[in-house]
DNA sequence: AGTGGTACTCGGTGGCACGAGGTACCAGGG
DNA sequence: CCCTGGTACCTCGTGCCACCGAGTACCACT
């Protein structure tokens, strides 16, 4: 399946909170994470871009750690704010897709 | 609910597909339905951004008729290719949602 | 020394929804 | 007769976001 990065826009952001609040974890295993679930064609630049934006908004807290296979590790946990804006997109996520289910089953 | 436009990146000219592929209608109508539906702040112009781009990338066959109440309209129906497309976007839609709610679920 | 896996950064691109403004047709009321 | 308000369409510019490519760097094994 391919030709999704459209629909991802708006939603991918929301998947990588909802990885890191579900344990603590740095961008490559998030990419690797994210292409486990079935978004094969995510690439490392673009979690790398999430990240950075998440950072710059306020949403995780980031902590640096040496790796024993390669170079040292950028660790992100939510803080309130990131926990708060995950419930937001979860809320967004549910409200959408239940309304386009809806039209697609010819709700009228 | 509000600021979903990012959400709707990728999906909503999916929307318009299947709201044309029900019945033969036109852009203002399409932009009540969409209202309808709950996508409340959709507005005019992007719905005829969007149409404008189905028609550009040749998904429909359009037709001018005098309306008794306004300006003449211009009514949409879908062809072969369209209708191709449309299957295209549910298919990508059900991958896509399933796999979100799956994480959602904190499917690991 | 060279290769391949791990790990992060940055600058630029393109697509898409949206905002704001404009044009125009038609009805009814002041 | 103009004026408002509903109907109907188009266009230009903006901003956001996923993506791409190139670059840097650490480590292990050969």
């Amino acid at each position: 399946m391919d030709g999704l990065t459209e629909m991802l826009k708006g939603t991918l952001e929301g998947c990588v909170l909802e990885i890191i609040s579900d344990e603590e974890t740095y961008g490559y295993a998030i990419t690797r994470r994210l292409n486990e679930l079935g978004f094969a064609d995510v690439v490392e630049g673009t979690v790398y871009t999430i990240l950075l934006r998440l950072e710059r908004n306020g949403l995780v807290q980031v902590t640096k750690r040496p790796s024993e296979v390669g170079p040292p590790r950028k660790f992100y946990v939510l803080n309130d704010a990131g926990r708060k804006e995950l419930a937001t997109f979860w809320a967004k996520w549910q409200y959408v897709s239940s309304r386009i289910d809806k039209l697609k089953e010819g709700g009228r």
